[in-house]
DNA sequence: TTGAATGGTAAACGTTGTTCAATTATGCTT
DNA sequence: AAGCATAATTGAACAACGTTTACCATTCAA
């Protein structure tokens, strides 16, 4: 079945998907385009729309894989601090610190838009998934006695948030005059939010 | 000065400037290119290049006026409430409310990314920092005993955080299971944020 | 009534995503 | 081994994009 430079379909389709990471990672979103990729793993724009939709499924594929570090991450410190309220507050320093330090492929992540027509492939709607559930256990066991309705509203708020001064993190330094790092913001936020969430669950 | 239409340079702009955000309000920013502006206000692109440095400028332009119609609102409800404390929760109201509205615009706004080397103007990031400004002020009125440094540190934290609800709300219905509204995150944003923190600074 | 300056145009360049007829290489069958 | 069917791969083409520029035309100053 393996043609030219015995490359299956598979092995193509990796190789595209590496080289837009590492595009994406050196010259950032704007950086990739189907002819570079093409170029950079040896085959012409026509073979990788024989194994792509269209330039954003690629795109999709890559972020995918960003998310994917990013959930291991978080998985990682979730495991190693048993402790609730310490644990959210390293994941979401763990977040923000990601974001920081792969800013081009962050960047990728949540600037990408999807055209209109595009339905969200399930693969990728998974890690989207993956990341709030992680949230919420998080949360639930902060607060064991809330019921499924406010642990949600709690965590997507208190997520919400986090993700909020990740955004205008980047880019924008509206933090410049450096007093206010987001490190300090995002202490700031988990701290007041869940402390204040939390008292108004134990009067109940 | 005046030629063919008798259209003055600064005519010209308001034209570009009024088809750009139609367009922006039509079909969103994707939908906005130097050809169709020029088509629409009966020039070419050529006329376009002679009055805008590139279509980023354009571009912002349009944003700045969206930006504009939204200081407007958020100080028209600042000016209509005197209290404090539903003061900024109506501001944050609103605010959210604003991106709902005008969805498209607003995406336009926080979505358009400028090349590497474009230097923002000034009266663009003069917009951005009156919402700012705008914000701190409501907090400082909330406690008023609190130094420069730690409202600063309180309204950028609460306002990155109402803005990534606002963000997370928009596109991507994660809260496509109707209970968690955005407005509800926001209520539950604002007040438990807030609480903790002027609970937290009566201590002192 | 000239000459200079400016307004405006149209065509061109290089890039983008995407498609598709033509070609080439392979595996299977005879 | 030869030929055929099938699939992989190419390269050219298309439309649209941002941007530049040589050129034309109109107006103002002299």
């Amino acid at each position: 079945m393996a043609r030219r430079n015995d490359h299956t379909r598979e092995e193509i389709q990796g190789m595209a998907i590496d080289a837009t990471r590492t595009l994406i990672a050196k010259e950032g979103l704007e950086g990739v385009s189907a002819r570079k990729v093409a170029q950079k793993i040896g085959y012409t724009v026509g073979t990788l729309y024989q194994n792509f939709e269209n330039i954003h499924e690629l795109i999709l594929h890559a972020n995918a894989f960003s998310l994917t570090q990013l959930l291991v991450e978080l998985e990682k410190v979730y495991q190693a601090e048993p402790r609730a309220l310490p644990r959210i507050i390293r994941i979401a320093n763990t977040y923000l610190d990601f974001g920081q330090r792969h800013e081009k492929q962050w960047i990728a992540i949540f600037r990408h838009t999807l055209p209109r027509d595009f339905i969200m492939p399930d693969w990728y709607q998974a890690r989207i998934d993956a990341l709030f559930s992680l949230i919420e256990r998080a949360v639930r066991e902060l607060a064991p006695g809330r019921d499924k309705k406010q642990i949600q509203l709690a965590s997507r708020t208190l997520w919400s948030s986090v993700h909020g001064i990740c955004i205008l993190n980047i880019g924008n330094k509206l933090y410049s005059d450096n007093i206010a790092t987001p490190q300090t913001l995002m202490q700031s936020l988990v701290t007041h939010y869940l402390s204040a969430w939390i008292q108004e669950g134990s009067k109940a």
